[in-house]
DNA sequence: AATTATTTCAACCGCTATAGA
DNA sequence: ATCTATAGCGGTTGAAATAAT
């Protein structure tokens, strides 16, 4: 059920990923995170736009993604929360642990949304019915697990909501105050103190970057990694409280190196 | 068993928002 | 204020898988 894979004009590969392209590409990331989806592609060794790069790190090779059926408890929840958010994909995924966006999307077209139509209609059915019940009975019936589906919601409640949603995420990966701010940054994120203090005495900052790319671009000799460039400031390891510091300097260093390598990456 | 229709879902495309120059 | 680059979002596509005939 994929798209065969083929390649447009300028060269790059389209179409289903094949599984060493995948390994390339979360060996990548794990490894460096995903300073810049654009070049990151050349540095990976993958004939990929950085775009098709994202979705396939977002959508499939993440760490902890789920793939196969969804539960009830999360078809019930995508109910609940289309209901309350609309098409708001990304925000409904924010509430699903290990579901891509897109995945919740072809989940919604294709199951659930006969199913929330039924669920309406059985409900606008009931709520005829209801009207002539004892209030004893009226309770009984709100029983019904599609209950919350019929509450309407206005924007001020919406807003609120999605206020609420996006306060539980991480901050804008557009800023670069922060490196440890990147959504999805994959295990360095997630595991970002402990492995800034292994990585730093270990190999992480100082080991050159060897990309798999068919012999194109600089050697291995000459093509260094961007963390080369703090050997001599990280000669001890820094603490939590250093980050910040070390974040503004890590992206200082990385623009050098792109520039440094400029001739490469065009 | 062969053919046709329908369903599924990974990937693509176009657009918007945002940040930085 | 404007332009450019990048990230991210949501709608759509199309080929494989499955069901129906």
């Amino acid at each position: 059920m994929v798209k065969a894979s083929c390649y447009d004009k300028n060269g790059v590969k389209k179409g289903a990923w094949s599984e060493d392209e995948d390994n390339k590409l979360r060996a990548y990331i794990q490894r460096y995170g995903h300073w810049n989806w654009g070049l990151l592609p050349k540095f990976a060794g993958v004939s990929r736009s950085g775009k098709s790069c994202r979705l396939r790190w977002m959508n499939y090779l993440r760490p902890n993604m789920k793939h196969g059926n969804f539960t009830k408890e999360e078809d019930d929840l995508v109910i609940d929360l289309h209901n309350k958010l609309g098409n708001k994909w990304s925000a409904i995924a924010s509430k699903l642990p290990g579901r891509s966006d897109n995945e919740i999307k072809n989940r919604w077209n294709t199951h659930l949304k006969k199913r929330a139509l039924i669920s309406d209609h059985q409900t606008v059915a009931e709520n005829e019915h209801i009207g002539t019940l004892e209030s004893d009975d009226q309770a009984n019936v709100n029983e019904n697990p599609f209950k919350e589906i019929d509450v309407e919601l206005d924007q001020q409640e919406v807003d609120s909501l999605l206020a609420e949603i996006l306060s539980d995420e991480s901050p804008s990966s557009s800023s670069r105050t922060e490196l440890s701010s990147y959504p999805d940054y994959g295990v360095l994120s997630d595991l970002w103190p402990q492995t800034f203090q292994d990585e730093v005495v270990g190999n992480f900052w100082t080991e050159p970057f060897l990309p798999d790319n068919g012999g194109i671009g600089p050697s291995s000799e000459t093509l260094l990694s961007p963390f080369n460039f703090v050997n001599d400031f990280i000669s001890q390891p820094p603490s939590c409280q250093d980050m910040m510091m070390t974040n503004e300097f890590y992206w200082s260093t990385l623009d050098t190196y792109v520039d440094d390598n400029m001739d490469f990456l065009n």
